[in-house]
DNA sequence: AACCGACATGTCATCGATGACATATCAGAA
DNA sequence: TTCTGATATGTCATCGATGACATGTCGGTT
């Protein structure tokens, strides 16, 4: 069609100045009755639609946010912090830019620089590819907050705790009578930057399991861990690698009555190899995933430990918000909201039988 | 940290006029050897990034897309529509807002209103709530682009054959001797528009399976076919309705020898239903799905109509790019690409055991 | 009568980038 | 010598909204 109205098209329709469509708009300052019904009736009339990129640039405040993820559909819990964040962000008149990373510490590079020349007032990264690029935002003076991930002690950041998330998931196992665990996870090597603040997600994961093991005085066994190469990705490569493991597991000589397994994608390959190997889940062997994401939800239920994936964008849009330069400037130090796990206990899971 | 650098700040440190600054920016005009060498190293002195919000004010464009899809996290095929637009966009420079409707017309009006506010430069509608918010943005001179519904026959969109996809599916059950096929699939009243211009999805999906049997000549059984609510969520109701669907089926007299859940979802918990009957998936009973999301890909893998959606997200920023409002202004008329599913033979379906 | 505060409305610089236009220099052509 | 075109650079209005400030009116006080 033809172009949007602008104030000033409203203001002339209504013979008034801009400064009162203004004070209509936002009802604030003095207007007489009589002046405020024409100018509605001429914002009406003409459809007029505030043009946010003006107010932007005036206000220098763009009530956008920039999510830096790593591919939205690789893991369904990307999508639902992207959306935990969105809605918060709605709720505080912002929208968000997505940015897909791709893996790619170029990219993940590129989509920093293009959310700063956006002037976004806010980042959050559920991307961990390179610590440098959250510099990058910090030193543009936008507020970063991290997901899941700590490059640096005085970041902000919502984190999970995945240490007590995993050993309550071992216990759920000890108090099923299991005492012979395995593990199938990811390689923490691959998922560490030297400079981290934090050990990284697979790293907690595996130390909770090795922890749980002593605290319960069994002694360790190298051959019940699995460390898999993990892609991180929803095509059939990461469930291959659960399989994978999985059938290491089943050709011990004396093989585990539980397994743990660090992600859900990595258990429901699990469970294929237990079926593929004629046993049965739970009956001959226990399976406990992590993250619950809808993996767990489908055909076999799946003994899962829950994250809260939803409340973590929320926090993480909150933290933002916290962060914002405000007209008061207080300083405020750096916000790490750590949340708790919640153990969701299926069908797949249940006491060994009694050898 | 302090405020970020303006053209005018990187014009007084070289020297020189903002004009000339952007010409070096933009490497077009005429600017002088040396000139250029001092605006270079005061853009790197200054770190300066080209504020977004002002250029788009003075273009008049925005270089922005708005996505308005249902819920991000419901359905891996919004995610993976939403992956396939950015990449494109970010091809053309451009950036996308995810504006999650959660199944709201109002929601979704207000979506569209916030983007016509922010001027974005196309909309795109992964969300068939409303029709007239369609027109909403249509009426504020955006481009808009609708995936896989069609409001009214002159919008753009980027569609799917669900007719021949889902005979194809049919067309591999009849090869593999099947003639007695159940079908579960969603109630297709619950999510057509009167206005339309298009049977909704699910019609498309359930006519064409009525259309395969009565090309075989094989008697139409209502019995086989299972009309449920469908959620189009990804939480335990969806999953809870193929099983249901399933359950009704296998209690049949006279049972289908294969199943045609027309989502994946649905198949997952018709793969559950006859595990839990204590049947065997292919060998006692086929199950063929639609869309090949990663519910396909996991546990049983699934027979599935794969739908490109990757390619539906990048044809979508396509269409949008090819309605921006050109120098030309050459009108162009509406686009439509439909584009084809593949069938994508995987280990639920095989041949019936001859009875 | 002079003044004050509440009310009402208009003027205009500003945010930052852009590009049309004006100006200026210089080498080579007529 | 004068003119022309290529080269080089500066000036400034513009995009649209905002809010500080100026101006103006009116009823009611001292």
């Amino acid at each position: 069609m033809q172009k949007a109205a602008s104030l000033k098209d409203v203001a002339r329709l209504a013979g008034v100045s801009t400064a009162t469509v203004t004070r209509v708009l936002h009802n604030n300052g003095y207007v007489g009755e009589e002046t405020r019904a024409r100018v509605t009736s001429a914002l009406k009339e003409t459809g007029y639609q505030l043009n946010v990129v003006a107010q932007s640039l005036r206000k220098q405040q763009t009530r956008t946010l920039g999510h830096l993820l790593n591919t939205i559909t690789r893991n369904p819990f990307f999508a639902e912090v992207a959306l935990g964040l969105e809605e918060q962000a709605l709720r505080h008149g912002c929208n968000v830019f997505i940015y897909n990373v791709q893996a790619s510490a170029e990219r993940e590079r590129l989509g920093v620089e293009t959310f700063i020349r956006r002037r976004t007032d806010g980042i959050v990264f559920t991307s961990p590819v390179d610590p440098a690029n959250v510099d990058l935002a910090a030193k543009a003076g936008i507020p970063v907050v991290q997901v899941d991930w700590l490059a640096k002690a005085d970041h902000n950041a919502v984190l999970v705790d995945n240490e007590v998330g995993a050993i309550e998931a071992m216990e759920h196992l000890f108090a099923l009578g299991h005492r012979r665990i395995g593990f199938i996870g990811a390689d923490p090597a691959r998922f560490r930057h030297s400079a981290d603040a934090r050990p990284s997600v697979a790293e907690q994961r595996l130390s909770a399991y090795r922890k749980s093991l002593a605290t319960m005085g069994i002694a360790a066994d190298e051959a019940l861990v699995q460390i898999r190469p993990y892609y991180y990705s929803l095509d059939e490569r990461d469930a291959a690698e659960g399989y994978a493991g999985m059938r290491e597991l089943l050709t011990l000589r004396r093989r585990p009555t539980a397994v743990f397994a660090t992600c859900d994608i990595l258990a429901a390959g699990a469970l294929q190899a237990v079926h593929d190997a004629g046993l049965r889940v739970p009956d001959d062997i226990s399976v406990i995933g992590f993250d619950d994401t809808y993996a767990a939800r489908l055909s076999p239920p799946l003994t899962t430990v829950a994250l809260p994936m939803r409340e973590i964008g929320q926090r993480a849009a909150d933290l933002v918000f916290r962060h914002m330069p405000a007209p008061s400037d207080a300083t405020t130090g750096p916000s790490i909201v750590t949340l708790p796990s919640r153990l969701s206990i299926r069908g797949s899971t249940a006491a060994p039988v009694s050898s």
